[in-house]
DNA sequence: ACGTTTCCACCTAGGTGCGAAACT
DNA sequence: AGTTTCGCACCTAGGTGGAAACGT
């Protein structure tokens, strides 16, 4: 592997699936106020290969909340409202989106991510605050991308919607696995500080060598955030998979996304240019000036 | 302590005073170059750029050795040559200083590091490669910065030299410690790669709390590279000072340097110019250019 | 047609020494 | 007089989307 040690991004066959739990499908907007898709890390490894079967059509743009939280239990799967009240908000590790404003107005849109081959940063890129960490324990952040269904897109502009086009080919698809490379650290520290992931790639070069997370283009995708229990001592530069136990797994609809090579919908290119500092160069006033300065002047 | 994670600087009280191996003090450069070409089995990788130096019309070049190496025995310090070689390679740590050519041309005009309010880059950057480390275990590298003598010192212009102006006042010197970001890492890892300190800032605030590395102005200091098992759990941003065991300091005569707020030595500045890629700007030919520009457009 | 790649102007972010001003 | 600070022009390094070229 020509990964250095903070490369940060690993290969995780084990975690290609897609979410199966289908029975939240239609009510993960109310869990993403009160618990968000929390998936329990430790059922995760047997996930493979399940098809998406339905899902065939686009849903309508959910309806926005103003803040984002999502909570982890104690075994897996998003545990009910109510049991989770009943225990010590210490005991529950839970897991903030930052920006969960800005995300959700790109989300009402329908948020597109340009993936390129030298790889291309997410705006909005994913910030978390952790909550329920034990102080004094050492934990692991990383983020993942996994595929929302198994669906190949295409943007229908007269309709500004994005359409089925066909069946994902599961070609050479694994999931890396991007370390927060802050880790290990204590919980003490995770929690005092806000976990951004701007750093993270994307790519839609499948021979990519960088670390980079590879994606296939015209497919929607969900980052995912995971908390690892970091008390054996595993060398994440080295691990191939997820451990099995102790990791919570933490993920929030509004950051859902479509992968393009260049931007379908206006309304996106719109608001990334608005809001991304780094497009501040194609905000409109006085645009194009210096081609007037180069009239002007002569050489 | 304001200091996040990977802030990388921390107070060690423990480390304050000035080194007391004097008796290694006046052998130290010999032990350097003897000890980088003995037991010469598998160091050679390193001759490359040799051919492509150029030197400017300064000083005389100074017959450039390749590389530096400095070795370790158990104890903190250098130990020495013979009780050295009677020890397998493999079961000696060993780290060898990169752009040792580039350290040896400022030392024999004498390095001088500028320190700001805000924190200033070294350059040269302390960059070494560490070997005998044992692939599988676990290690921190980290770097401070200690005082070579206890005097101030003042440039004195018509000699070209650095007179001892004074002695150090002792008043609120902590040394700080900076915590290589890969950070722990497994020898192997460790092994694979350059371990570069380039993100290292020095300054003279004595207030930072940006986590740099605070030092008095006008005195002399040399960096030191500690290679730290990491078998127990201790989390390196909370530590105060460093671990009693299982440390293994080493330093190189080539890396002293006196701090200044402005350069003294005019060929000390010529040669950062020269060699910062970030100080291009200040390189002769064309200089000024744009004030005759900006003469010849009229607005 | 449609999707991808490449190059580019225009940014952000921040590391240089200079030189004037300020400090002591 | 010797040091320190500050704003600055000039760099490196790299993140934007546009637009044209290039597939397929």
């Amino acid at each position: 592997m020509a990964l250095s040690c903070r490369a940060h991004a690993f290969s995780v066959e084990a975690l290609v699936g897609r979410p199966s739990k289908r029975k939240l499908q239609d009510t993960r907007e109310q869990e993403q106020s009160e618990l968000q898709e929390n998936e329990g890390g430790e059922e995760e490894e047997e996930r493979k290969n399940n098809a998406a079967e339905k899902n065939e059509q686009l849903e309508m743009p959910p309806k926005t909340e103003p803040s984002t939280t999502a909570l982890s239990g104690s075994g897996g799967g998003s545990g009910n409202d109510n049991q989770l009240k009943s225990l010590k908000e210490k005991d529950i590790i839970q897991v903030e989106l930052q920006g969960s404003e800005l995300w959700k107005r790109f989300h009402d849109i329908g948020t597109e991510m340009i993936i390129t081959k030298a790889g291309r940063r997410m705006f909005p890129s994913v910030r978390v605050k952790v909550k329920g960490l034990e102080p004094g324990k050492q934990y692991s952040v990383a983020m993942d991308v996994v595929p929302v269904d198994s669906k190949r897109y295409r943007y229908v502009y007269h309709s500004s919607q994005w359409m089925v086009a066909g069946n994902t080919d599961h070609s050479c698809m694994t999931t890396r696995f991007y370390v927060h490379p802050d880790s290990p650290c204590s919980g003490e520290t995770w929690m005092r500080q806000i976990i951004s992931f701007d750093r993270v790639k994307l790519t839609n070069n499948e021979m990519d060598d960088k670390g980079h997370i590879i994606l296939q283009s015209m497919h929607k995708y969900k980052p995912r955030v995971h908390v690892m229990e970091q008390d054996t001592r595993v060398d994440l530069s080295q691990i191939q998979s997820l451990p099995a136990e102790g990791v919570k797994t933490f993920s929030f609809k509004e950051t859902e996304f479509t992968t393009v090579t260049a931007y379908q919908n206006q309304q996106i290119t719109k608001l990334k240019i608005d809001r991304n500092p780094f497009a501040k160069g194609f905000r409109d006033p006085g645009r194009n000036r210096w081609k007037q300065w180069l009239i002007s002047s002569d050489f």
